[in-house]
DNA sequence: GTCTATAAGGTGATAGAC
DNA sequence: GTCTATCACCTTATAGAC
């Protein structure tokens, strides 16, 4: 009973966002006005100034809710096999999630530097938390002699280095269904890992 | 006998070089004026068109520079042993090279997208050219039965991604000394790439 | 080769009408 | 909630003196 009369913001927040994200992820964050913003929503820019109180806290939104829904993602997923399992899962989800969201993956990367330092460590948090999700397997494989790497700090990190590379290649309808690019890239990760 | 009067271009093209590959890198391309490189330079901002037509070929230049720098280093230093001595050079070579030059890798990587059309496909043409060096010793191994991988192209880059991905974390004086990150880096690739 | 001055235009953000 | 108008400032690049 609450609204009388179809506000439009239920539309125009969404819209600032999507647009902020396509613009953002294209030509950088410094580099976007947000007039430019203002105009691909299809509003003046002061608009934009009823959803957001400055363009810093637009982009570090954009990063929050990325990275949130990343281990809200994760959680409804996950399994509870083996380490091998657990890896398999988590491959297959890392790189389907994140190839889903090319945009909102390339700024939590990309503009980490245009954030407050405040802002930046809260980011940074949510990714360590992201970090530990491949971490705990490997540590629960290594315990059960499944994975054999010295350092697993070291191992996840280049795990996930590896797996965050198939953005910058991967392009729907190419030379590889999506199933196929997952099978190699847990073939490579899954020897990495073994006692070798 | 040239110069009778010590000229000064000496030292401020190259400051301005070294000057704007580190703003650049901290703030990013679109971030940073001119003014501000000239300010830390020491000289008025007009005086950097002196050195550079405008400000994108200062960029394009610097990711020309570094990428030109790349492949002479490997030219340089190459072996000529069985494919697993070549992978084990490569990646000491890869590993101890980039992180020499954080700024430059980090501006050749992030910045694309600011690079005009014409710019950018010489670049990629370069970063081309380097990515066929993994990618022949990868194939000159499984020729010679050393290594086995389904997909050499994909192999290739993830190899390189898990490589770059060093950048991102280790600073020197920290944990691991360069030689170890090189020996736990070069164990995963090893083990990536083998018939497992 | 460097300077000062300037052209021409874009920037984030705000105030107040509707 | 969106608009118009505006503030105070910054931007790249150039012209011409020295």
């Amino acid at each position: 009973m609450a609204r009388t009369q179809g506000s439009s913001s239920d539309i125009t927040g969404p819209r600032i966002r999507r647009v902020a994200e396509r613009l953002f992820a294209q030509a950088g964050f410094a580099a976007v006005s947000m007039r430019q913003i203002a105009a691909e929503v299809g509003v003046q820019a002061g608009a934009l100034y009823n959803y957001t109180p400055d363009k810093q806290s637009l982009l570090f939104s954009l990063m929050e809710r990325h990275l949130h829904e990343v281990l809200e993602g994760w959680e409804t997923l996950k399994s509870t096999g083996t380490p091998l399992e657990q890896l398999a899962a988590f491959v297959r989800f890392h790189i389907g999630f994140h190839l889903e969201r090319p945009d909102a993956v390339f700024i939590a990367y990309m503009e980490l530097r245009n954030l407050t330092p405040e802002n930046f460590a809260r980011v940074e948090a949510l990714r360590r938390r992201y970090e530990t999700i491949p971490e705990q397997i490997l540590q629960d494989g290594i315990d059960a002699g499944e994975f054999a790497v010295p350092d697993p700090r070291v191992a996840t990190l280049a795990v996930i280095a590896m797996l965050n590379g198939v953005n910058t290649w991967y392009r729907p309808g190419g030379r590889l269904t999506l199933e196929q690019v997952e099978d190699l890239y847990l073939d490579m990760v899954r020897k990495a890992l073994s006692a070798g």
